[in-house]
DNA sequence: CCCTGGCCATAACAAATCATTATGGCAGAC
DNA sequence: GTCTGCCATAATGATTTGTTATGGCCAGGG
């Protein structure tokens, strides 16, 4: 048998006995009412006694049950007050480098949100050049970087490997001899992996510095083109695995800026850019 | 986002700072290393800021750690406080009639576990004809009796229904011609279940009136008998489906005494006996 | 200098948990 | 009587969790 109570548990309890109704509880909690009362029997067993009265009427606490009414709220704000104590709103600036096709995917939502949770601090993102972005974070105008291992300002504090993808422009024939291709015009480590991946003949169709031309030059059905799978819209897929050559994986990576150990805002940002890969 | 901390995750983030390390924290948890790894890591998803350093000689809070652990140590004694105050050990007796095959499967586990659990207390099990269970339930000698549901002495506060299965005794050839059957010499809901349920020429083969010599008799291989799935030894089971009818289920039900509403004891091994079956 | 051992992280898979939909029973209102 | 709102259960599918099996990293000792 478990040993702790659970705090999901109690704030379910609290909620029923608050609400009077496991039904009303289960709605506004966002759930189903047998969830809620599921739950509530998996707290009863736990404790070793019943907590509710259950009737046709609704729910009303037991003894046991008004016994443990104070120790959950107690908990419950307890832990409410740990989080904003520990996760409090945070303050300051924090310059995020990103590869253009990162700041392309979600990566942009989940830093979006994380400004909304801290309306004191600022979030920067800057897609620039290898050479920019080491100016920037030797300036200290960028505390961290997502980027290809290689191209990173400073030794990566964790790394993680990501696929790359075949993207089909609309129409576009994979078997055609040569293969139209759509390349980022940067010196970017992956239009070398394209290249030395493609083992027939094959044609520069479009050129774009920026991931978006790339993706227009796809939407215009102008050849096939190596991204990330996140930028891959469902319809450009390749579903013909033999078509063409599986794409070697990137190798992405973090910098942080050695003086900002410890800021508790480049905590925040650096924690959810990880978490957002989990 | 989880919006909640969880106990279990504050339990192993202060048994790691304590231990100094996550894999020693691990076995004093037991678990592996990885999942203590992994729930250390969802808990800084929560926080939103790394909680450990990590290194090769083990780990130590980072600052916001710090800040979580008298938190954490709070959230967790008031946990236990909890528990050991709403189920605190109790005391005084119960009296539970059960069904002999009931007493005799992991139920008994049960009851002997929780009274283990609560020192105080006395618990008795009392397996008796369904007159004798009435006059005990009557005087007050037992609380609870968990029997077939026309057979209690009260009406059930809940039910559940199990199955019977055939058991065959060994070297017994079901398709024997009249079948050998060992039945209980008991007026017994199910003597009737497996005499109505038969449609082929049987015999009494033995007759016992307690489950032990049931079991004797099924292992001295004199025939087949009905029993609850918790009682069959498994080489006894009846691999054959068709060789013999579909036995009914029964209906067991737990009656309790109105006037040990509220008891705690009584509360418990109430509790204790549904959660057995869930 | 290269082993070796302790530490943590990751990957992949298996197991357990959880929430959902779809029911059914029960009691009070109409 | 039939409704209506309540709770419980069953069954299924998705998610989560823990495990084993690895690999990388750093420090200490030969």
């Amino acid at each position: 048998m478990a040993r702790d109570l659970e705090i999901i548990l109690l704030r379910s309890f609290v909620t029923a006995v608050r609400a009077g109704s496991i039904s009303r509880a289960a709605t506004t909690l966002g759930q189903t009412q047998p969830a809620l009362s599921q739950q509530l029997r998996k707290l009863e067993g736990v404790v070793g006694r019943p907590l509710l009265h259950r009737s046709a009427a609704g729910v009303t606490p037991t003894r046991a049950g008004e016994e443990l009414i104070p120790y959950a709220e107690r908990i419950l704000s307890l832990s409410v007050e740990a989080l904003t104590e520990t996760s409090r709103v945070l303050t300051g600036h924090c310059g995020v480098g990103l590869l253009e096709d990162l700041a392309a995917s979600r990566l942009s939502q989940t830093l979006a949100d994380l400004a909304r949770l801290h309306p004191g601090a600022t979030l920067e993102v800057l897609c620039v050049s290898r050479a920019d972005m080491r100016e920037a974070y030797d300036e200290g105008r960028v505390q961290l970087v997502l980027d290809e291992v290689p191209d990173l300002p400073g030794p990566p504090r964790w790394t993680i490997r990501r696929p790359l993808v075949w993207a089909v422009g609309a129409g576009v024939d994979v078997t055609a001899d040569p293969l139209p291709v759509v390349l980022f015009s940067n010196e970017c480590a992956w239009r070398t992996a394209v290249i030395e991946t493609l083992d027939r003949p094959w044609r520069v169709a479009f050129e774009s510095n920026s991931l978006v031309g790339v993706l227009a030059a796809l939407r215009a059905g102008l050849g096939v083109a190596a991204l990330m799978p996140e930028n891959l819209d469902p319809s450009m897929a390749c579903h013909d695995p033999d078509a063409l050559p599986k794409l070697p994986d990137v190798e992405l990576g973090l910098a942080r800026h050695p003086r900002t150990e410890g800021e508790p805002l480049i905590d925040a940002v650096e924690t959810a850019l990880r978490r957002a890969f989990s």
